[in-house]
DNA sequence: AATGAATGAGAATTCATTCAT
DNA sequence: TATGAATGAATTCTCATTCAT
């Protein structure tokens, strides 16, 4: 059976499907096969679309990466909006496109692979934007920071992998990103830093 | 040629080959037949040392859990230490592990599950032991902390990723640690926090 | 966007392509998505004017074997030639019709079956005007040949091999024929005679 | 079912089954998995053995090769034949090792795609050898050539063609070199010059 | 006539694993 | 214990051909 689709659409469809099964099993342990079992297509087709299973896996973090870059953009560039605000809009929306994309990829089973590479691209897309804002906060003293570069790594990273570990309050990322950045206790909504100690008490695990 | 050799020695062999291209080329580029041939032995050997190539991972993610927590224990074992100096010990025995098998680590990318095994057994083994230091070091003030396991979680990933990117140097870690510690400043090895932000002045790549 | 044209001249657009693409890259290498890119079409309508890929080799084969006869018929139909220019002359269209379908005939690589059509082809169109025109020479006593017929196929594949073997000279190839067909020196434009074994002194690449 | 053999037997028999498929249906035609079917072993030991199907193609003709420098080889060392003689057997060889892989890789039918490429070998095996006869033989004045290594390609090329074309007569052969080479009537073994053109006298078809 | 999305059979290649010796 | 030949399923990718529009 044959149903033909404009290409814009279809290709969406394989990106879907191969984000959907990248998110799943990984993006070795995922076939060219099962991503065009999945859309359903014959396989042929998928290389109609795309010249290499490299390229639909680049073509899946392009799409995250745009999504978030043009969030984030949405953020920096707006006037009205302090630097306090805005990295806490920026955190949140960080932690949304981990969201949902932890929805749409369906992430919940096996950590995502993709995620490694992916950080990446996030990274490279997103340093800039936060950057600026960084910046901005550092020259107006709100921010005390040593190798801000450094530290923007660390916390993207670090967040995403704390987050990924299961650990979603907001307000404790808000406290933590305070500490990192040496920001005023509570100027991201975190609690303030009294008795921080004390916010944590029962042991968690320690990764997954 | 036939080297006959008792039983452990050859499977220690066998792992070391393997942990050293797993460190080099990754697990998912390494095959069963490259591992044989470092050691030099027969394919087929491996096979009576190990049921599987998975097996083989195993063997040797444990075996790189069992050197750290040796190397670990014995740093926080050790009265003559303070803090600081156990902490800064155990940054270097961090990238050190880090360093010697950046491309296990890497593993992520193909094998995710394999990663999760990997960061699982060395967060397991870590986890505690620079939990107790930070534990005593928080009790005596000496470290200001929120959610001091999330901290670490955000600490131990974010700057193996740093570490990762390219940047090795130690002193540059122990003001980031310092920092996200609440530390004081050159307490770790860091230079003072005075001036930090001149430390950084060039623009650095972001991620990779 | 859809241009309409005349089946005979979409035809012919289409087999110029394809020849041009088989005589540069050879049949194999030439997909049928190639040829109609070439057009340009789509590749359904190249499938409109041909039943399949071996068709258009054929159209190839059949107006490349057209055309050359229709010029050998030109040049052996002439009065005002003696055998000699008439002689030179076939050879110069000869190596025409080679140079500019190299790899077509190098086709023999991949597709025996293919070449053999080339060569039949050819061969039947060629044989029979070259053949008239030995004749005539061997019934003045301009040549000498035992076995005309098969010393005109060990010539006109030995010179197609050679000159595809990067031997372009036709002063070179007149000598050649003069010889083998026993002409006399220079009737063909070659040098003459004496002094042959100094034209050659270098050391040549023996085939390729 | 597993049966295990010497490596040196098992890779001639990849080899031997490769090189009839390959003469009776072109190298492109021929798939890996047909020449493992036809040992038979699995595919994956045609590739145990050789790394590639292209590495499996020039063993196949590096085989036909050896064995034809082999044989000239022997012929053009020997010190009490004279040119003529070497000359007649290197013919008888060449024809030889034609006809023997004629009938060991079954050439009947189709003709050989593999040819091509053998020939550019074989002609890079054995031009050098026999181009020292002739250099010899045109030393003493007995061979009268206009650009030696020139005619010996069109004689080699040639002359195997036409040997595929179906005239297997040695003696026609040996006029035709005569004739070509510039020699003695007869002293190759073909009949005399005179009378040379009724020798042909019926209408042959030209190529196949 | 014309388009180009869609098909699917099959190609080369890889490699974990088995097993006769 | 040790060898290494042997297996075969799985994988990526190609392309001639078809067909709904």
């Amino acid at each position: 059976m044959r149903t033909i689709k404009d290409a814009k659409s279809r290709r969406r469809e394989i990106l879907a499907s191969a984000a959907h099964l990248f998110a799943h099993q990984g993006v070795a342990r995922t076939t060219v096969s099962e991503i065009a079992a999945d859309v359903p297509v014959a396989k042929g087709l998928v290389y109609y679309y795309f010249a290499s299973k490299d390229e639909i896996v680049s073509a899946v973090i392009d799409a995250l990466a745009a999504r978030l870059e043009q969030a984030l953009l949405r953020v920096v560039s707006r006037d009205d909006l302090s630097v306090p605000d805005k990295l806490r809009r920026i955190l949140k929306l960080f932690f949304r496109v981990i969201e949902r994309h932890a929805a749409l990829l369906d992430m919940e089973k096996d950590r995502p692979d993709m995620f490694a590479r992916v950080r990446d691209r996030l990274c490279a897309t997103a340093f800039d934007q936060v950057r600026s804002v960084l910046k901005a906060a550092s020259d107006r003293g709100l921010v005390q920071v040593a190798y801000p570069d450094y530290m923007l790594t660390i916390l993207i990273r670090g967040l995403a992998d704390l987050y990924l570990t299961g650990v979603h309050d907001l307000a404790v990322h808000a406290v933590l990103v305070e500490q990192v950045l040496g920001l005023d206790g509570g100027s991201l909504g975190g609690a303030s830093r009294l008795g921080r100690s004390r916010k944590q008490t029962g042991r968690i695990e320690p990764c997954s």
